[in-house]
RNA sequence: GGAAAGGUAGCUCAGCUGGUUAGAGCACGGCACUCAUAAUGCCGGGGUCGAGGGUUCGAGUCCCUCCCUUUCCA
């Protein structure tokens, strides 16, 4: 009867920081499991780095760190994401863990016991300079079609063409250049073709509310392939060296990273039961016990373009693996997120920050509210549209529902104390919020965050409405008719008070703040309260404020070429000539190691107001952060400087100025010919590092 | 090439199994009000519902063809 609730967002991927298509996801599916905790429900909300494959080991070889440490790193940054946009995982892991070893190997076991398991030699490219298989991104070379040059190894960007990497003229390793030769290697693959596998798939598909029905079209569409689209068996090893999970009882095999990615959603959660945090939530089963009971809802929010991990090898890897694993009761698909109609592409630098967002101090309630607005059921796309965004946070959040509050409150305030009352009676008020709460349930049960807003929206304009027709501002003139302007107040903060109720899953700062300070409840709003009409306010105070379009300018600004690798790069190759005066006098190394100089990662910089030089910059140095006063302003846009790495004195003794305390500096060189010019280490440097 | 989703007012979107003059919000114009540092209410202009055929008493809604956008084809 009484469902628990086990939900995921797809792992994001190691090798970088999130984007905004990896936000609107969280929000999705975080705005859902406060839903559902609102209505009572009990959910359990993991998340994870996806942290193994061929590219985040190439990369972290690149920096000359471990992938472990690259890894970590990234996974060091999540939080302020998380925190910043209000997300709300119970806990957050990796799949290079302890777990997830554990996981994958006991369910491929299982799976083999199962005889879906086998193994055939497989020819592939190798680059012989490198010792190590390629997969087709890795090798470049003329497309056997059009002969354009340096396309990929599995289709060609110019003519559309798809091949395999062995099809291209004059073959090349994107890795090292070397010609690659072909090499035998024994490969595992899954059974996915098994008709076990494609009957128990075809039924999965076909219950009702496993997948969305667009989405198991889709699916049956794969699962149906005849010839060339047949169903294909499952390739899930990769030879070392790999940043994997060995497969055990094969020495130099590892697990496929799409294999033990979603797995990571099980390590996530097992990592959750044995760190007491689920305990500490009420949940006082094991991992396996709940994993395998009939009342655990394995509920999974993804993008649309991994729906065939998910919808065909993910189901049929847990049914077939057996108890405690068991098929996903749903997978929920979304659609991208465009900016202005534009595909969001990191290479050509559109799409918006997250973290530029936040940074820019822009209210995470907006961008919830918007995403929430613009969301239905379906697998669409969503347009992130700034005057849309401003019109419809602007009109929606402050015109119509902040402002009820800001206008009924005050008057309680200044000529009733605060207190509320209703001499018409309260009967129809909860009727009515009854009704508008039922059909905001449904929606956002059904995930059409869209319709819920709509709804919400639609009430918050009936409250304003009656307010304006009672025009309690006439009334507050005649003593005489003190009575109706309390009610006609009181009735606009009830209208109020279930607004804010129906708005808490996607404003869950704003909600507590509303509840808190202004209708007095130190705790949790649930739905029950959306039908309780409030008896008393405390003073009101300001909500939100309207958003700022130099802020959105701000944030849709392209953003700054990569400083690091771009100053290397340009670096002259011949030595030029002093810039400044000759080299001043002599010190000891050891007077010079008194300074201590660290990489420093500017996480945060704005403009002083009231000093025409200089940058409040604020630094990461690893783990502890410094404010940084710096008089750079007539060179950098602080908006340019947001993420790269400088050098800093750690040691200065602090200073402390007009605008703040000043806890170090960074370094620029200047001189006749210009500057300031930022330091900057070469790529691989990290920040917090000690520099000698 | 095959497939999916979409193409409805300037913008963002609703329109369930076909049924009266096609809706909302924003933007725009007018009026009212002034409690709301964070406004609202009322009225209004604006759409050949991608194009063309067809089914039907009746189609944005069903069928066919075509055009455009996005995505998927491991």
């Amino acid at each position: 009867m009484s469902e628990t609730f086990f939900v995921t967002t797809a792992l994001p991927y190691a090798n970088g920081p999130f984007h905004i298509g990896h936000i609107m996801e969280y929000i999705q599916a975080d705005i859902w499991v406060r839903f559902e905790r609102m209505q009572g429900k009990q959910v359990h909300f993991v998340g994870a780095d996806d942290a193994h494959g061929a590219p985040i080991m190439l990369k972290a070889e690149a920096e000359h760190v471990s992938p472990e440490a690259l890894v970590a790193r990234v996974a060091a940054g999540r939080a302020r994401y998380l925190d910043g946009f209000h997300i709300g995982f119970d806990h957050w892991h990796s799949t290079h863990s302890p777990e997830n070893t554990a996981l994958s190997q006991d369910i491929y076991r299982r799976l083999r016991a199962a005889g879906l398991i086998y193994a055939r030699p497989v020819e592939q490219f190798f680059d012989p300079l490198k010792g190590m298989f390629l997969a087709d991104r890795y090798i470049k070379g003329e497309c056997p079609k059009c002969h354009a040059k340096d396309q990929y190894g599995d289709a060609c960007e110019v003519c559309g063409s798809v091949y395999a990497p062995t099809e291209l003229i004059e073959p090349y390793s994107a890795l090292t250049g070397a010609r690659p030769v072909l090499k035998t290697s024994d490969h595992f693959f899954f059974k996915l073709s098994d008709p076990r596998c494609v009957n128990f798939l075809q039924e999965w598909l076909e219950a009702a509310g496993h997948v969305q029905p667009q989405v198991a079209n889709k699916a049956r569409e794969w699962l149906a392939g005849q010839g060339e689209q047949a169903l294909g068996d499952w390739d899930i090893s990769r030879d070392a060296p790999y940043f994997g999970i060995p497969i055990p009882d094969a020495p130099g095999k590892f697990f496929y990273v799409w294999l033990d990615a979603p797995i990571g959603y099980l390590a996530a959660l097992k990592s959750y039961f044995e760190s007491g945090k689920a305990r500490a939530r009420g949940e006082t089963r094991t991992f396996e016990a709940f994993l395998a009971a009939p009342d655990t809802r394995q509920v999974h929010f993804i993008g649309k373009d991994i729906i065939y991990f998910h919808t065909l090898f993910w189901p049929a890897m847990l049914h077939f693996a057996g108890a405690p694993f068991r098929a996903p009761d749903n997978v929920h698909v979304h659609g991208f997120i465009t900016v202005s109609g534009e595909k969001m592409s990191k290479s050509r630098g559109t799409g918006i920050s997250p973290l530029r967002y936040l940074e820019l101090g822009m209210n995470p309630e907006w961008l919830r509210y918007y995403i929430a607005a613009k969301l239905n059921a379906n697998v669409e796309d969503l347009d992130f549209n700034p005057a849309d965004f401003a019109a419809r946070v602007n009109s929606d959040l402050i015109g119509k529902y902040v402002n009820i509050a800001s206008r009924a409150a005050n008057f309680i305030t200044r000529h009733f104390g605060g207190a509320l009352d209703y001499p018409r009676g309260t009967a129809a008020l909860t009727e009515r919020a009854r009704e508008v709460l039922e059909r905001v349930r449904t929606s956002y049960a059904a995930r059409d965050f869209g319709r819920a807003m709509r709804e919400i929206m639609a009430f918050a304009d009936r409250v304003n409405q009656e307010f304006d027709a009672r025009e309690p501002w006439v009334l507050a003139k005649d003593p005489a008719r003190r009575e109706a302007l309390q009610d006609s107040c009181a009735q606009a903060l009830y209208g109020f008070k279930t607004l804010t109720c129906l708005l808490a899953p996607v404003l869950p700062a704003l909600a507590e703040r509303v509840a808190r300070e202004l209708f007095g409840l130190e705790r949790a709003l649930s739905f029950a309260d959306a039908l309780e009409p409030p008896r008393h306010i405390n003073p009101y105070q300001h909500l939100m404020t309207r958003v700022d379009p130099k802020q959105l300018d701000a944030l849709l600004e392209p953003p700054a070429p990569p400083p690091a690798p771009a100053a290397a790069a340009k670096a002259p190759a011949e030595p030029p000539a002093p810039a400044g005066p000759a080299a001043g006098t002599p010190i000891s190394i050891e007077t010079f190691k008194q300074i201590d100089l660290r990489v420093a990662r500017i996480a945060a910089a704005e403009a002083v107001i009231g000093a025409d030089k200089l940058l409040k910059l604020t630094l990461d140095l690893g783990g502890e952060t410094r404010t940084v006063f710096a008089g750079i302003k007539s060179a950098y846009d602080p908006a340019v400087l947001v993420g790269r790495l400088t050098v800093m004195v750690a040691n200065l003794a602090p200073r402390k100025m007009k605008f703040g305390l000043s806890e170090g500096m960074v370094l620029a060189a200047s001189g006749a010919d210009g500057g300031p010019f930022l330091l900057s280490p070469d790529a691989g440097a990290l920040p917090g590092m000690r520099i000698s």
